[in-house]
DNA sequence: AACTATACCTCGAAGTCCGATGTATGGAGG
DNA sequence: CCTCCATACATCGGACTTCGAGGTATAGTT
């Protein structure tokens, strides 16, 4: 029916809601697995999302920057195979926030419910 | 602790978090409640949402041009107490467009629920 | 020799949210 | 009467984000 312009709405408006979800998920593949490269949180990401919730290469690593700017992660670098290979893990700071927004999340997820009409 | 970083990264987390949802939240309510101006959106949002998934003004204001600009709702000027108000509403599309993006949040809710291991 | 997967990164385009600011009306309280 | 607040609309600049495209490089497979 409305064909083009309905997937470039869905399309766009997909997008967004994943958005904001992914530093929190990085955060929390980080607090699961320990110690990861980019690419291989984005390989857990597909994994645990079944492809569902996966950032660009280009934007995780957007998100990487930003979560070590705010001092969440912080990275180093380790020799693998005999190549260099940048590590990325949770700090203090990132566990404790962590663990408050898992508690923001259920209450948006509640109220969402309450909105739609779900339960 | 850590004070101030932990206000200023849970600031912008919770911010990344609720933003990717404001267009649909304001399509469920156009959905709910019919025609309504921006500013009785934002007041219908902070009834339903409890004040936590509210939009400043002028992000709403952005997000209805937005919306607009999808086709997912259109507007009208109509006189109310002698004043003109803009009024906006779900087009046919928008309704369609609402209605699978409903199933899509189920389905994020539950990747974020497995990730978390909050079942 | 070509390709695929792994692994890192940068850049520009397009778009988003917010806070500040501006305009204007109606009603309540002093 | 006058000030303040809620209502109601809107724009602007700043800071930031995601993405797609492109670039670099190695190791293993076909």
């Amino acid at each position: 029916m409305f064909g083009d312009a309905k997937d470039k709405a869905l399309k766009k408006l997909r997008k967004d809601m994943r958005s904001g979800l992914y530093s929190f998920l990085v955060l929390t593949i980080l607090e699961r697995e320990g110690e990861l490269h980019g690419y291989a949180i984005r390989k857990k990401l597909e994994e645990f999302s079944d492809g569902r919730l996966v950032p660009s290469e280009g934007a995780l690593y957007d998100i990487l920057k930003s979560l070590k700017k705010y001092k969440l992660v912080d990275n180093f670098w380790a020799e693998v195979g005999g190549r260099p290979r940048k590590y990325y893990r949770l700090t203090e700071l990132g566990r404790e926030v962590l663990a408050e927004l898992k508690g923001e999340i259920g209450e948006i997820m509640l109220i969402l419910k309450r909105m739609e009409g779900l339960e």
